[in-house]
Formats: structure tokens, sequence, C-alpha cells
DNA sequence: TAGATTGTTAATCGATTAACAATC
DNA sequence: TAGATTGTTAATCGATTAACAATC
């Protein structure tokens, strides 16, 4: 049931939680699961959850739920994790090596190839499996033949903007930003970023909201 | 203008946006800023940035826009990264060291005071200025004493729920969850969750969208 | 069968965007 | 002044939620 501007980003969003929770029931051996049921494991409404289902173009059977299997594959499928996509690191600090190294992006079909650095003592080492290169040594052929999609941005802010046109010139069709700068690329490259301020922006409100309310209890307890 | 409810989510995560920004335009010396600049450097829409704005109670000179400085007290006050927090990180692993290690913190008003592992090699080491300390040395009177308001949860997708609850059973106000894996907390507790995979879910759904179209216009090039 | 759950259509809600008067 | 920009009110858009018939 995909409408023509797609499925709904927030939707999108929704889908690894599913994944997840899916995965373990698989794990448990269970065969069948309800949007009932997944709805109250991830503090969702069961309606959302149908609804959200909907747009994988599983069907379900009344009274038991969907098929985990069938449900699991349909999720992956959408979200486009059954082929494998090759991504680089550009940026070897903290954050780029701790990415490196993480296990998780497997079961995303994401698999980290390279990372590349401008500091030279990083040349030739490995984060994990991950072998670190001279940025210099970055050319368009690298990209092109390596079928590298996506770079994982994690330079510090001020250099963001600069080595994102850098990759923008070089070809590169994805972009995941990780540093805490908003960059500009050409609309027909494809920005996503993951930004710990917003994050963490929301987290503040929510806490500010707890004390405010908290502050106002203790002056007048009558309420 | 604050309503009811507060502050719309959507707004709360583009301050963060205005707030870099904010802080660049003061370093080069400008004192004013429209909302019409703003929007064009972050690529949002005048009438969005000007709807933002309003929600800080800031008000702009029409023709030359808004006091930069004012501005930016005015998004800190809001955000309640003024005064600063404190924090520990949960799981000195790899993510919870590039964490540990970040400096830009700071600027949200968000300081690492101590994290906590259950990997006896570690105790007594430091990640950057942060000590790392026995898991089982975090007592309530630790979280109390030391004003301590959020936990950063960078532990394995496995042992997230269970180290939650032992959390939330020390009394801790806000969880900021790094974990792969959605938890449950009862309602009092403040929960954020910053999620690679779901982050990483638009950026596949985007970049399956692009190459499903490369696909047909390969396929039909009279289109 | 009875009743829980699905799937769809319509209503509601909240955020974005448009329109435009006010103003510096 | 002229015109760019603000601030507000109303319209639009899109996602969530409600309602309910279908069904296993």
């Amino acid at each position: 049931m995909e409408n023509k501007r797609g499925i709904p980003i927030p939707t999108i969003k929704r889908f690894p939680s599913y994944l997840r929770l899916l995965n373990v029931f698989k794990e448990e051996g269970r065969e069948m699961a309800s949007a009932t049921m997944l709805a109250e494991e991830l503090n969702l409404k069961p309606i959302q959850v149908r609804k959200d289902i909907s747009f994988t173009g599983i069907e379900g059977k009344p009274k038991v739920g969907f098929e985990v299997d069938k449900l699991i594959n349909a999720i992956i499928s959408v979200l486009g994790w059954d082929n494998a996509t090759d991504a680089i690191i550009i940026g070897a600090g903290h954050l780029g090596s701790a990415l490196a190294r993480y296990e998780g992006f497997g079961s995303y079909g994401l698999r980290i190839v390279a990372a590349f650095d401008t500091a030279e003592e990083k040349w030739g080492t490995n984060v994990g499996d991950v072998p670190i290169h001279p940025f210099d040594h970055l050319h368009r052929w690298y990209i092109e033949e390596n079928h590298v999609n996506i770079a994982v941005l994690t330079v510090p802010a001020d250099e963001a903007q600069h080595v994102a046109d850098q990759l923008v010139a070089l070809g590169i069709m994805a972009i995941w930003n990780f540093a805490p700068k908003d960059i500009k690329v050409p609309s027909r490259v494809v920005l996503q970023r993951t930004d710990l301020a917003t994050s963490f922006a929301v987290l503040s409100a929510k806490v500010k909201r707890v004390m405010e309310s908290r502050e106002f209890n203790e002056e007048d307890d009558s309420w």
C-alpha cells in the first residue's frame, strides 16, 4: 500500500525497532506476532503498528497476527538492508574509530570497508578490521571500483563542510554526517545526519520540564 | 508565546542548529541575524525560522532581524543549557569512551563526571579526564551527592534493559540510551535514545529511492 | 461460536506554510 | 520613502488516532 511519496519518514524510523523485536521473537521460536504485542513491547499504539506494517505490504491473520519471518524480510526489504552497501569512514578520531569497530552495522547491510584520515601516523594501521588510508588517496576510481555508496563523516565541525565538498566532487552518493555542523550538499547527494546535540536538546527540554514541575510541586504541595 | 504543551519537539530539534550558526555569526562579529539569512544557511524556510524563534520569546526588528546575542541566550535558556547538568557514562566500551572524550558536550551544559563499567581491568583508569569506576560502586548516594541527573547508557543491547532497571532503582532522573535496544522505564524517568539504526534507516530509504530512480532512468532514457 | 485482531475509511491533531498587515 | 522583514492569523498538509466492518 505504498503511496506515491513513499513510506512516511516516521514509519521508516520505527522499522528498526520492529525489526529488532521481531528478531528476538524469532530467536525465541515464535512464528506469529500481533500488532498488539509489538505495540505493548515498544510503547506504541496497536493502531500505529498496524498502519506501519501496512506499508510493508504484509497481510496478517485476524486473531493471530503476522508471520514473524515474513515481516522481518519485508522490513529488511523496504529499508534496502538486503543488499549490502559499502561505506567508508572519513576521519578516524575517537568517534570514527568507535563506528569502524561497531559490529552492529552488519545487520543493517552496512559494511565499512576503509577509513581515511589526514594524520600520517594513522596511515597503514587498522581500527578493528578497518584499514586507515591517507585522505589524499581517496580518489574517484576508489569509490567507483569499490562500489562505495556512503561516506560516514566524522571529522571536526570546522572541517566538515570542506571535506563534504571534496566527497561530493569525488562522486559520493550519500553522506552520513556525524560532525556537529550543518553541511550543504547538492540535492542529488543524499544527506543524513546523526546529531548528538539534536538528541540531547530533546532530552534537555524534557528534563527541564520535569525539574520545573518538581519545583512547582515543592513550592505548593496543596496541588 | 509558549503554549501549554510546551515548545514543539521539531522546533526543539532545530534549536541546536540555530545555536551553532548564531555562534559562528557572533565570532564573525555580526550583531544581527535575519530569519531569511538563517533559513538560507540551514536549508529551512524563513517562515519556519520565524515561527521557531517566536517560541523563544525574542522579538526582532523588521528589515534587520534579531539580535544575535539575545537569540543565543534565549535558545540556551529554553533548552536549559545554561545550568550545567552532570552525567555519568554506563559502559566504557568504544562508544562510551568516545563520548567520554567528546569535548563538544560542554557547550550543551553537559558534563561527564564519571564512567562505570563491570570490566575489572578498566577500574581506576581514565578515558580522557573521566575516571572509570566499578559499576557495583554506583550507589544511590553517589547519584544524589554528585547531582547526577543523566545516565548515558552505552552497554551492549542485551544488557541495556537490565542495566536501565538498576539505574531507575538508583533514582536516576534521565537515561540517554545509545544501546541498539528499545528499553522500558517508568514514566517519571526521562528517556531519550540516539539510535544509529533509526538514522541509518532513513539514509537507507533515501538511498534506495535514488538507486531505484536511477535504474528506472537507465532503462528508459526517453523520460 | 465468541471474541480478538486485522484492514480501511474518516476524524482529529499538530506542524508547516501561506497570506498579509505592521513596521523599521 | 520604498521595500525587506517581522509577527499573526488562517489554510494546508501529513501523520496519528478513532471507529467499525470483516474475518479467522
